[in-house]
DNA sequence: ATTTATAATTATGAATTATAAATTCTGAAC
DNA sequence: GTTCAGAATTTATAATTCATAATTATAAAT
């Protein structure tokens, strides 16, 4: 370790973190390791140096360990016994796996939605979607928008569906998802016809016809594994 | 701590663990921490006493706080900030959520199952049911077994329908419903009724019908929910 | 007698140190 | 020149030590 007992730690993003909230430091952790390898700074196969991470956030590294077993049991990162920590990779047939999952839990959280949503929460929809509509009209399209306010969308509606254990699995299986390169749960490309199946849900939303809710998310999910294989 | 650097280990159950399938010392814990929860030895609700755990497995409290950042990953305890770890307490708005989401991921599971199931699996699943029958035929009926059995039935067929990460899930959340005193996914008396609808689910089963094999075992959940409260 | 403040105890959280396993490198023998 | 064995080095895992925060108990003051 760089540091000492009589030095105090370097100052790092860690201790930018809430104060209000505060989080036990193995969560603090865990989440910049996420973001690491999100970013793609920790690259998926690549083995997990615990001596150099812990360096770079100025700790020791038993709570970088607590953080890697939060991370493992996530399935983020894949533990080999007296080899250490690696960032998952993940296979086709992962990617595959994890979206029919996505799916059956997204489209019955829709169904769910659209009973139990409330006019607020639907206009609520309303405007993400109204976004949707104009990050697409504009030219060239703003594709960044687009997808950010796609997945404010398909994020909202999991939390008026209102099952806090789907929310956190579904949560999980997303970053597992954005480990792939290809990860985007809304292929480039597709716009225009994932803009036409928001419409259709959008629509049986606010009908509040729940099982055509279902089948229009899940109609949106199978035709988005097309493009993404 | 008891130990000392000097004298071995007292023999405890962790030294008995499988020497085939070497496991990290923190998972070796926290499968046996998990049993300690399930068998009531640890309370819901009650606080997890680091220290005595660690005395009474023989080890140092660093691979112990290991295997509790695993169980609060799954659930299965949650952590306080500088107030340690307690067995997590599912309220009833939990065990209401956590079933949905079981009878959503197996009902799709068992549809999977009933395309992708070769012969010889279907088979397997005659041979379970059958025990079923006989379980429950013979006088008195022959619960424990009929319960084991009927979790086998339902563990073989996720297994069929193939994907690891549903399984997870899956495996998870049965899990957390085993936190419930009340948790059994099989109520007692209601073995005549849970037998007709694995009728039904084996004979759609063994028709192919993966829409029907669905169905029926969404409605055995729904059956199942009304019994659990 | 009750409330508040301070001190002491206890447990959590983090760092350091020790141990053990696995890999790699070197050298010798075939 | 190649292969195998053994030693050395690296590194993962676990134990111990240290520090800090929280809680509880005790004492003093109102």
């Amino acid at each position: 370790m760089l540091q000492t007992s009589h030095s105090p730690p370097i100052a790092t993003p860690l201790s930018t973190a809430s104060q209000l909230a505060p989080r036990a430091l193995y969560q603090e952790v865990a989440e910049q390791l996420r973001q690491r390898i999100f970013s793609g700074e920790l690259a998926t196969g690549s083995w997990i140096d615990e001596l150099k991470i812990a360096q770079d956030f100025g700790i020791s590294r038993t709570p970088l360990r607590e953080a890697i077993k939060v991370l493992a049991a996530e399935g983020l990162v894949t533990m080999k016994v007296r080899r250490g920590a690696y960032v998952t990779e993940v296979s086709k047939q992962d990617l595959t796996e994890v979206y029919h999952v996505l799916s059956v839990l997204e489209s019955d959280a829709a169904g769910m939605a659209a009973k139990l949503a409330t006019d607020a929460e639907l206009a609520e929809l309303q405007t993400l979607h109204q976004g949707l509509e104009t990050a697409a009209a504009s030219n060239p399209p703003q594709t960044d928008i687009f997808f950010s306010l796609n997945e404010q969308f398909h994020m909202r509606l999991l939390e008026i569906a209102n099952n806090r254990w789907r929310n956190q699995v579904v949560s999980d299986l997303r970053k597992v998802m954005k480990l792939n390169r290809h990860h985007s749960l809304l292929k480039m490309g597709r716009i225009e016809q994932s803009l036409q199946e928001h419409r259709n849900i959008m629509q049986a939303l606010m009908q509040r016809d729940s099982p055509l809710t279902a089948t229009y998310m899940q109609q949106h999910f199978a035709n988005g594994l097309g493009a993404a294989q």
